[in-house]
RNA sequence: GGGCGUAUAACUCAGUUGGUUAGAGUGCGAUCCUUACAAGGUCGAAGUCGCUGGUUCGAGUCCAGCUACGCCCA
């Protein structure tokens, strides 16, 4: 590109060529890439790897600018920068989504496919959306040493996963329970809580008799319930009722008073209701209570109608004498706080339900019905006998799956879970004693009280797409054993599985090697589990269950098997084994479950560095810098990240956590596809660009603000944008006010609406910083065709004029704030303070003032060797934010003028990408410069405002003195081509003895009176009124400050300085009404 | 119910340890196609800092209570 720049450059910034030019550029050059480099301090951070369950939205866009500006900007300090990359499999949300389309495509449910076949439609998924991700993330932008892309279920982090579940494993840290959990009757899995949500449901409270048995004198006949969910009785196993119903009451009771005594008057209406229906209820419902107690604890039991089922009265706290009827049954299988009940009082746990949603063996009659067609089934039948007593209307807060929409089941099944106590503690610890320091601090109280809960955690998950748990149970007789002679026994305790109460000697007689561990499931000795570590002890593990099904099936004499140790022969032992053997009655094959996702998550920093290989990776990256994550998984992943990390590393795995704002729409919600009103990055880039996308979301990422963003549709006809609204956001189609033709959304689905256009959602939020980018985009192209004939050269103090002093003194201030704010993840301020200098300091004023200078041929030098310095300078600040308009500017200024510098000169970097982040230039900071200089600016405003409001024709020069003492005369005077240039005013005169012109606007600042002559163009009757007002606002102001002087407590008690300054500003204030009575007499004499 | 956060111009947001007259961008009004930029320039209007009370010489800022909204946990 050696033409003239001037020739080349449009006035409006492409920025789809640039993108497409330096992302390719930076590629090949391999600027991406890290080495392990002994040299350089490291500098790393790995990527929240995005889901491969859909495209990236807005938040992802935030997140990964975030993490890509302290990179380019570490990348550019010096550090040697890794930014991992990859992307997370997500178990349950790829597998629903993918289930999902091939039952609406292909009428097809999963266990119809098959495991392989479903675990292969995801894996196609998955490489279309990875494919899409990372195209997205390259788009933006994002730096990532991509040669390093790592995805949480490829063979690396699978490695990982099996060596962290084996050592858990075999500290004993992982257990086989049953358990109450959030069951996904359409999917087929549990879910975790976080996976579910609560929607109200208009619903019924059915109150029903459960009849007592054999009730003595004077006892009730019945007990009354009341339920939302009929078919649960089914499974019922008790009915508690309180144990001290009266001392219940009257804890609610004084509660209740305590809370009327301090209500507002509105609201005590309201409690003193619920005090009287308490009365009421003490009054009528307590004695049968207490008698209900007493019969619990004689041991009276009730009939459970429909399945004559005798199940005891019990006394429990949960039973609430001042809800419904006093009395609640108990489903211990299918309720959270009826397990509860089930564990404190020793109830059997009857599951009812089979894992598709229907009704199991134990529901009798109703056995294969679903749990709706059961509900109708119940009620009518305990109708039938008289048992219903009412029935009211209720809305129900419904626990749904977050995954499948339907509604979640409580139910009772084996999981696998990881204890929590030791882990949590350590990853508490990390956190208060201050090696992860978490930003803002105020996400770190939610983490610690999380973990202090210590819940172990539920990581097993009926899945296919995941990691397969490496467990392998085999189970012994029980029944008849093998005694040393190798004849069948009954008895156990002489049986040879004595010795198999010390693992070690198991794992030596089946002859397993140290990457497989033991475990016995529970007390009875009869069920052990195994795990793997490696493929190879999978291999293994897989070779033992080919062994026992031989001994099994064929005993040992089978021939066509190859050879193998354990053979028969006479030898007395290997009798011995293959009674061993014989004795296994079942192994099953693996685990069918899989890991849950955040499982793979928690190891990520450590897990795509290598680990468990000690690689010179993990050895030099680990443990990386900085996590940059929203809120909403501190817990879930955060937490997890520490805890793995120590666990395996003996380290944390970042010593900061950034967590970062959330974007929501114009109503305050949370962005989602499934609202509508998501908007998808690539909008935003095609649009706006790449670096408006970044610049703008990292100008409002502020410390404690969410990221309001109102969205609109763009009219692919006509352009307008139309406001989004809950009701158009929904539409498959939406008609544009403004031209009235339709286009469609991402709800379109029917052909002639996918026909039709499609409608981007996009934000005007980014206008400000594409005008940012373009306003940059001129300034550089200003500079560049002035630069031409640039020489190289360093420039001496003395040859800088007051607006180079100005903007070095500025530029090295700013530069120190920006580091700072960068340091700090401070990343609005950054932006603001480089938006604030690029335009309002550069372009306004500095850019202004260099042009008359680079016409002259003695002056220019100078001034081309300032503005490319002050430029480029820019161009680094910036480059971290919008990486792609600087590099366009920098590589066209390294044309132009290769090397730079003002003390030093050097040849430019061959990419901004890599060129050094700027120093702060202390030397440059110059106070004196600033303070004079917005002098300087305060009396251009002065002048500039003066001409706007008497409406001089902008053509139209003017003729200004300035009335001021004589330093400030001395400032102004070599100002005077400024004004000139800048406000179309000649300076004719300054100092102290200023005389106003005859006819003349004026405009007072403190110290200073700015006199514009205007002989034959004043509006004098505007200016008088001008005036007036300016006058009534000085003197309002002189008032306040008066009454503030003149109260004695206020001098005597403020620091002597805030003092003294009141009353120089009092002082200023009253010279300045001085000089405008001044002028209103003047003009008025005039008139 | 518990925790965290937010409330400042029509909109989206800044506002450091309390201290002159509370700022920016958008939008609005006026004006200008001045050769870097109309995605621009210049100027202007626009605020009971959610409400109530307290601390203080002084409160957008600190404290308490209230209201509204958002998020997390139960």
């Amino acid at each position: 590109m050696s033409t003239t720049p001037s020739r080349s450059l449009p006035t409006q910034y492409d920025h789809t060529a640039a993108q497409k030019r330096w992302y390719t550029f930076w590629e090949e050059e391999g600027l991406f890439h890290s080495e392990p480099n002994p040299d350089r301090k490291p500098y790393t951070i790995v990527i929240p790897p995005p889901n491969v369950t859909g495209a990236l939205h807005l938040g992802h866009a935030l997140n990964n600018t975030l993490q890509d500006i302290l990179i380019r900007q570490k990348r550019m300090q010096g550090y040697e920068t890794l930014w991992m990359p990859g992307t997370d499999h997500a178990g349950i949300a790829t597998q629903a989504v993918v289930e999902r389309r091939l039952l609406a495509e292909e009428k097809l449910s999963r266990h119809e496919l098959g495991r392989e076949g479903l675990v292969g439609r995801i894996w196609q998924w998955k490489e279309s959306y990875e494919k899409r991700i990372l195209g997205q993330l390259k788009l933006m932008g994002c730096s990532c040493d991509w040669e390093r892309t790592r995805f949480t279920l490829d063979s690396v982090c699978a490695r990982a996963v099996r060596h962290t579940f084996f050592s858990l494993f075999q500290e004993g840290l992982i257990y086989r329970g049953q358990r109450l959990v959030n069951w996904d009757t359409m999917l087929q899995t549990a879910v975790s809580d976080d996976e579910v949500f609560h929607d109200p449901v208009p619903g019924h409270f059915w109150y029903f008799h459960y009849p007592v048995i054999d009730p003595k004198p004077g006892e009730p006949k019945h007990v009354t319930i009341a339920t939302t969910r009929p078919e649960t009785m089914l499974g019922d196993t008790a009915v508690a009722v309180h144990p001290d119903p009266a001392a219940a009451l009257d804890a609610v009771e004084a509660e209740l008073r305590e809370k009327l005594a301090d209500a507002p008057a509105k609201q005590k209406p309201e409690i003193q209701q619920e005090l009287d229906d308490l009365v009421e209820r003490r009054k009528n419902l307590l004695p049968e209570l207490i008698t209900l107690r007493k019969m619990a604890a004689d041991g009276r039991k009730l009939l459970l109608p429909l399945l004559e089922r005798e199940i005891p009265l019990v006394a429990d706290p949960w039973a609430k004498p001042e809800m419904g009827t006093g009395c609640v049954k108990i489903t211990p299988a299918h309720d959270p706080n009826d397990y509860e009940v089930g564990l404190r009082c020793g109830l059997p746990m009857i599951n009812i339900l089979n894992l598709d949603g229907t009704l199991n063996d134990a529901a009798g009659p109703y056995v294969g019905q679903t749990v709706l067609v059961a509900r109708e089934n119940v009620v009518a039948d305990l109708e039938k006998q008289g048992l219903v007593v009412k029935i009211e209307d209720r809305e129900i807060d419904l626990a749904h799956s977050d995954r499948s929409k339907t509604p979640i089941e409580p139910l009772l099944t084996d999981q696998w879970f990881v204890k929590m106590d030791d882990l949590a503690q350590t990853a508490m610890d990390a956190v208060t004693d201050g090696q992860v320091k978490i930003t803002p601090s105020r996400y770190t109280k939610g983490y610690l009280d999380w973990l202090s809960e210590k819940r172990d955690w539920p990581i097993s998950r009926q899945l296919w797409w995941g990691h397969q748990i490496p467990v392998w149970e085999i189970s012994f007789k029980v029944d008849t054993h093998i005694d040393d002679s190798g004849s069948h026994i009954a008895n156990r305790e002489k049986s040879r599985l004595v010795f198999l109460k010390d693992l070690d000697e198991f794992a030596e007689a089946f002859g397993l090697t140290d990457d497989i561990a033991v475990m016995p499931a529970g007390e009875s000795k009869v069920v052990y589990y195994l795990c793997a570590r490696t493929e190879q002890a999978i291999d293994e593990i897989n070779r033992f269950y080919r062994r026992h099904h031989r001994a099994r099936h064929s005993g040992f004499s089978d021939a066509d098997e190859p050879v193998e140790p354990y053979l028969p022969t006479n030898d007395p032992r290997d009798t011995a084994d293959r009674a061993l053997w014989a004795s296994i009655s079942m192994m099953s094959e693996q685990e069918q479950d899989v890991l849950d996702t955040w499982f793979s998550s928690a190891l990520w920093p450590h897990s795509t560095l290598g680990w468990p290989e000690a690689t010179e990776e993990l050895d030099y990256y680990y443990p990386t810098d900085v996590l940059i994550t929203s809120r909403d998984i501190i817990t879930l992943w955060v937490a997890r990240m520490v805890l793995a990390g120590l666990h395996n590393v003996g380290q944390v795995p970042f010593p900061n956590v950034f967590i970062h704002p959330k974007i929501l729409d114009g109503f305050g919600e949370g962005m989602s596809k499934s609202k509508g009103n998501g908007v998808d990055p690539i909008d935003v880039i095609e649009k706006f660009g790449a670096d408006s996308l970044r610049f703008g979301l990292a100008y409002l990422t502020t410390e404690t603000q969410d990221i309001r963003m109102p969205v609109e549709f763009e009219c692919p006809h006509c352009g307008k944008l139309i406001e989004q609204t809950r009701k158009n956001r929904i539409l498959p189609r939406v008609k544009c006010k403004e031209c009235g033709k339709e286009f469609s959304t991402q709800w379109a689905e029917k052909p002639e609406d996918v026909a039709l256009p499609r409608g981007a959602v996009v934000s005007d939020r980014f206008e400000q910083a594409r005008n940012f980018c373009n306003k940059l985009w001129n300034a550089s192209r200003f500079a560049l065709m002035n630069l031409e004939g640039y020489t190289p050269g360093t420039v001496a103090d003395e040859d800088l004029l007051v607006e180079d002093r100005w903007i070095l003194s500025r530029l090295a201030t700013v530069t120190g704030e920006v580091t700072d704010a960068l340091d700090e993840f401070r990343y609005a301020d950054a932006a603001r303070a480089l938006y604030g200098f690029a335009w309002d300091e550069f372009c306004s004023f500095y850019v202004e003032m260099v042009k008359s200078r680079l016409q002259d041929p003695a002056d220019r030098p100078t001034a081309q060797r300032v503005l490319a310095h002050t430029l480029d300078v820019l161009l680094r600040l910036l480059h971290p934010m919008i990486p792609f308009v600087t590099e366009e500017v920098w590589q066209l200024l390294g044309e132009i003028a290769p090397e730079r510098g003002l003390d030093e000169l050097t040849p430019a970097a061959s990419s901004v990408m890599i060129a050094p982040w700027p120093e702060v230039d202390a030397a440059r900071r110059d106070p004196t410069i600033e303070a004079r200089f917005a002098r300087f600016q305060e009396i251009l405003r002065g002048i500039r405002e003066i001409r706007s409001r008497q409406n001089v024709p902008p053509k139209q020069s003017i003729n200004f003195s300035v009335r001021c003492d004589a330093q400030t005369a001395g400032l102004l005077e070599p100002m005077a081509p400024y004004f000139a240039s800048m406000a179309g005013a000649t300076l004719t005169g300054t100092g102290p003895d200023v005389a106003p012109p005859a006819l003349s606007a004026n405009t007072a600042l403190p110290g200073v009176e700015i006199f514009v002559d205007l002989a034959g163009l004043i509006d004098v009757a505007a200016e008088i009124a001008k005036k007036q007002a300016e006058k009534a606002k000085l003197e309002s102001f002189i008032a306040a400050k008066e009454k503030k002087l003149s109260n004695a407590a206020f001098t005597e008690r403020a620091p002597a300085a805030v003092v003294q300054k009141e009353r120089d500003s009092l002082a200023e204030l009253q010279a300045t009404l001085a000089a405008t009575l001044e002028v209103i007499q003047r003009l008025s004499a005039q008139k």
